[in-house]
DNA sequence: ACGATTACTGTGAGCGCTCACATGCCTAGC
DNA sequence: GCTAGGCATGTGAGCGCTCACAGTAATCGT
């Protein structure tokens, strides 16, 4: 900076105002100052900056799962989000679900001076880890949220897995069977309770519970399982990638869907619409969602209080894997 | 840090010592230190290190289409293998592939004083971009490489889209059409040329080609086009997700796979194997590779010659989608 | 024509750390 | 008993920037 300084003739503040836009530097100087620092190929160290400045513009994130679908929208929702309100964005995602692991990330972050937090971690001890931590910066929840907790946006998912379920109740199913994902994801168990609560508004019992992990091939082995048991009419699955093991199952012992048995997803990834047949889905607005994490995030950072949470509402798209009961 | 050094009653130096697990600090002084440390609940200001280092420890990757298997996989891959390595690793994607948006991106990694910067766009401009930037820093190529080039780690492309074709071939198709990815792609005129050059290899000519854009929706427009032409028993698709949407598209016409038409795919994504019918694919070392790139950047930040490309072989998965020619 | 304002530019300290070096202490060797 | 050498610790400078403040020159009003 002094060798950029010297080369214009001025000294090394009069640089700084040019780097930092400062409207007090006459025209004629900024341009000489501009020439320099292209001639020498200048940079400016923001190390130094950072450490004059306090600040690092920077805001932390952890993540979950990358590979999956919701997990990598969000995350690239964030970032881009972040990028536009000028900040740096960190991702730091975790190699498994351990409280250990996700501490580490975050020190990790918090050696980056990282402004914020936003944690898009979906297990339940998520929060109670991020809340335990002892550091004054604002930590924003993405995923894995409940209604009325503090600082964090979501997708409702009870809202979802209600509208799937329902979706095929009023198409004359008697009862609808459900493919969970791992219970121990906060989402998994709301789109469980979603599910639940339908049965329950229509008086109705659910039909058969099956777990799996998110996986197809979770999914395939639940859908060999559902195929056993001949009043399973319609399968509520708490996964697209899952929904597509079913519905090969199903294929493979010659039932035939929607005629014999109607099967919904979650979370409408762009292969859905053309599985065989194309996938009925649920819908998750991600990039609404990483937007509406930052708005909160940059609420916080200029001191707001503390809004409360935001959950923003997913959409059925209804196509041909569902059709009326068979009667 | 003059807290803690007061406080434990040393001075800065050795508690800079301790934090950098100096060997020559007495361990009854270390422990005090360690005390005062956890009690005044500090942490080493990043910034102010990394001026009086001038090192970073950061390494910087420029991807694009993390929404894509391939991308994802390869940006996940690199970014574990450097923080095995002891590196930061900062993450910029792509909005979308302009050169313009590209050195932004680069910019944005400078400005963080990165030591090295992978590149894992698969774009042919990147390697010119990065190649005309004016930086000491060392650059590897993760994606679009090309044979002989220095300092990238890729997958043989040519080689994994000859295996496919071939593989049809040796079922008795006597020839293959193909659905290509977007061609200024490297990898899609890659598998492209792989394609051709096993058909030239038998003196075959090849089917007919129709060009996408990795989505499904592209594929099933693909699809319908091939569908028309009753001379094509085999389509080899330049990725998986296109290759669901040709299976929609025979579905709908009554085409039966693979009794009428076999299909192979590339990338070996998750749900392949769960297709209907399950797909013949190839499968890429994705992981492989980002540790592959992470190696090749070590050893240049060490001073190393320059290496020459690694090509990584993928390789074919055989599944139900693929079967003899009808005769 | 004078001070009061405005517009621009310069000065020096200090952010929190590490580096190179200086110093003090203890043990071993003769 | 004295010194050479190793171990443990302390000292001060400086990394490259921004901040608060101190100039200096040009402009204006009366």
């Amino acid at each position: 900076m002094t060798d950029v300084a010297v080369y214009a003739g001025v000294s090394h503040q009069t640089v700084s105002r040019v780097l930092n836009d400062s409207p007090l530097v006459k025209e004629e100087t900024r341009a000489k100052v501009l020439a320099a620092i292209e001639l020498l190929g200048y940079r400016r160290n923001n190390a130094a900056r950072m450490l004059a400045t306090q600040r690092s513009g920077r805001i932390g994130m952890v993540s979950a799962h990358l590979i999956l679908h919701g997990p990598s929208r969000i995350a690239t929702a964030v970032q881009e989000a972040g990028h536009q309100a000028g900040y740096e964005v960190s991702l730091v995602s975790l190699p498994e679900f351990s409280a250990d692991s996700l501490s580490r990330a975050v020190d990790r972050l918090l050696d980056e001076a990282v402004e914020a937090l936003v944690v898009a971690v979906a297990h339940p001890a998520a929060r109670e880890i991020t809340r335990a931590l002892r550091t004054p910066i604002p930590i924003v929840l993405a995923q894995g949220v409940v209604p009325g907790q503090s600082m964090a946006a979501g997708i409702d998912q009870v809202a979802g897995a209600v509208a799937a379920t329902e979706h095929l109740l009023d198409l004359g199913h008697t009862h609808v069977a459900h493919v969970t994902g791992p219970l121990d994801w906060v989402e998994a168990g709301q789109r469980r309770d979603g599910w639940q609560l339908a049965h329950e508004r229509r008086h109705l019992l659910p039909g058969p519970e099956v777990t799996g992990d998110w996986s197809p091939a979770s999914g395939y082995a639940a859908g060999q399982r559902l195929v056993a048991d001949p009043s399973v009419t319609a399968v509520f699955v708490a996964n697209d990638d899952m929904a597509l093991g079913v519905l090969r199952a199903f294929h493979e012992h010659g039932r035939r869907v929607p005629d014999d048995v109607s099967v919904v997803g979650f979370d409408d990834i762009p292969e859905a619409a053309y599985f065989w047949p194309p996938l009925t889905t649920v819908n998750q607005p991600f990039s609404l969602l990483g937007r509406r994490a930052m708005e909160l995030t940059l609420q916080a950072l200029e001191g707001e209080s503390e809004a409360v949470a935001t959950l923003l509402l997913p959409e059925l798209r209804a196509r041909a894997s569902t059709g009326p009961a068979p009667s």
